[in-house]
Order: C-alpha cells, then sequence, then structure tokens
DNA sequence: CCATCATTCATCCGTATGGTTGAATATACC
DNA sequence: GGTATATTCAACCATACGGATGAATGATGG
C-alpha cells in the first residue's frame, strides 16, 4: 500500500501477529535484536525487517549500544491509534443509533 | 500476509484510508456500491475490492436487492480491535511503568 | 424483447510484503 | 591482530495488494 498518515503505517504495522509479539517482548523493557528474535521459528533476518516496519510506525525506538542494538517500546503512536478507533467506533455507533431511531419513527 | 486471526483482519482492513473512508460513508445508512463509489477518484471496480477486503473482515455486510448490492456497517469487529488496542496499551504501559520504578528504585 | 444499469469476474500491471540465504560491516574479546 | 559476535545489506522468490480495463452476468424498465 502507498501509505500517507501515521495511522495507515500503525495500522498496517499492528496488523501482523509476529509483529504484535515482538511488541509484548519489548513491554519487557528494551531488548537487543538477536533476544527479540529468539522466540519466533523465522530467521533472524526476518525478524528485524519486522522490527523496521515497527520502527516505521514509531512504535519502537533503537538505542545503538557498541554492536547491540537496543530496541525499546514507544507507546504513543498506539495511544493515537487507540484513541481514533474509539472516537469512530463511538460516533459511527451514534449516527447508527440515530438512524434506527428515525425508522422506527416511521414504522410505528 | 497471511492472515490468521480476525483482529488480523480488521487492523489490515483500517490500515487503508480508502476504506476508512467507506466505513464513515456507511455510518450514513445502508448504501448501493455505485453510491458508496462514488465520491472517490479510482474506478467503481477498485472501490468493489475494497468494499470485499472490508466484508472480509466483518466490518460491510451486503444485502443483494435485485440489481443493487446494499452496504452496511457493522461495528462488531472495530468494537473487538478497540478493545483490544487499549487493553495492550494499558498493559504495556502499565508494565514500562512498574520497570521505570525499579530502576529509579536501583539508582536513587 | 431489447437496451440500460448495477455489479462482479477475469486479466494484467507495478509495487509491496514476508520470507530465505549469503555477504558485508562493525564492535568485542583474547 | 585475528576471531567471534551482532546486526544489517543485498539479492532473490512467491505471493498479495491496489489499481486499471474489458467482458460477463443479471435485473429493470420501456
Amino acid at each position: 500500500m502507498v501509505e500517507y498518515t501515521p495511522l495507515d503505517h500503525t495500522l498496517s504495522a499492528l496488523a501482523d501477529p509476529t509483529r504484535r509479539a515482538i511488541l509484548g517482548r519489548l513491554a519487557g523493557g528494551e531488548t537487543r535484536v538477536t533476544e527479540v528474535a529468539e522466540p519466533f521459528e523465522m530467521s533472524l533476518n526476518a525478524v528485524s525487517k519486522h522490527i523496521r516496519v515497527l520502527e516505521r510506525a514509531g512504535l519502537v525506538r533503537r538505542r545503538v549500544h557498541g554492536r547491540e542494538h537496543l530496541l525499546a517500546l514507544d507507546l504513543a503512536p498506539l495511544e493515537t491509534a487507540s484513541r481514533w478507533m474509539e472516537e469512530q467506533r463511538a460516533l459511527w455507533a451514534w449516527r447508527l443509533a440515530e438512524l434506527d431511531k428515525i425508522l422506527k419513527e416511521k414504522k410505528p
């Protein structure tokens, strides 16, 4: 996809179970790339790519310390996305309810 | 992506501005495919494909009425995703806060 | 009946994604 | 200095995505 907004990046980054698992792991604190990759079946390189996607979405920050790259969770984009989602859900639910009300008034 | 869970479908369906706009439109009530497609620059066929993605995610229901297909918004998957997102955000924020607390106790 | 309208199906194209493997780079350690 | 370690880069592959266009299907309406 040609992605435009931060929301696009956040949602498409989250739409993958491997990446969500990586985030869960990082909630346990700063972790090296190899250590992050350890529990997954796929190659280290594949995990490295997933990490890059998470960085692009701003969900992960990288701190290079010698030859090790330490990864940390950044919740800011998740907060934004979560707020967006709940707002839309509520707004749309309200609109649908309004429509329903009007329909029931017309056919009582 | 090889998608597995409903959450995967929901999030990747939402990670596209055109599809989010379609949902917004459907919040105004049942709408025919052509009518949904009208405000977009792209072809009707392209919009039709987006609609199929939204259906696969369960966000849109289709009711065929003669030659017209009426599309309706279904908020259930959005509720699930919204709940998931807020739960994870809160959980991960709490874990990070706990880690921070421990670090500050060790270096006072 | 026949033309029109609503929609999908089929095909094609360019690009992105998720994965692999092998090489390159850079730091750490003895 | 030389070897092992951590990580990325580069190339490749299969498949999916987002879009276009043209044909097919199916219902409507005069």
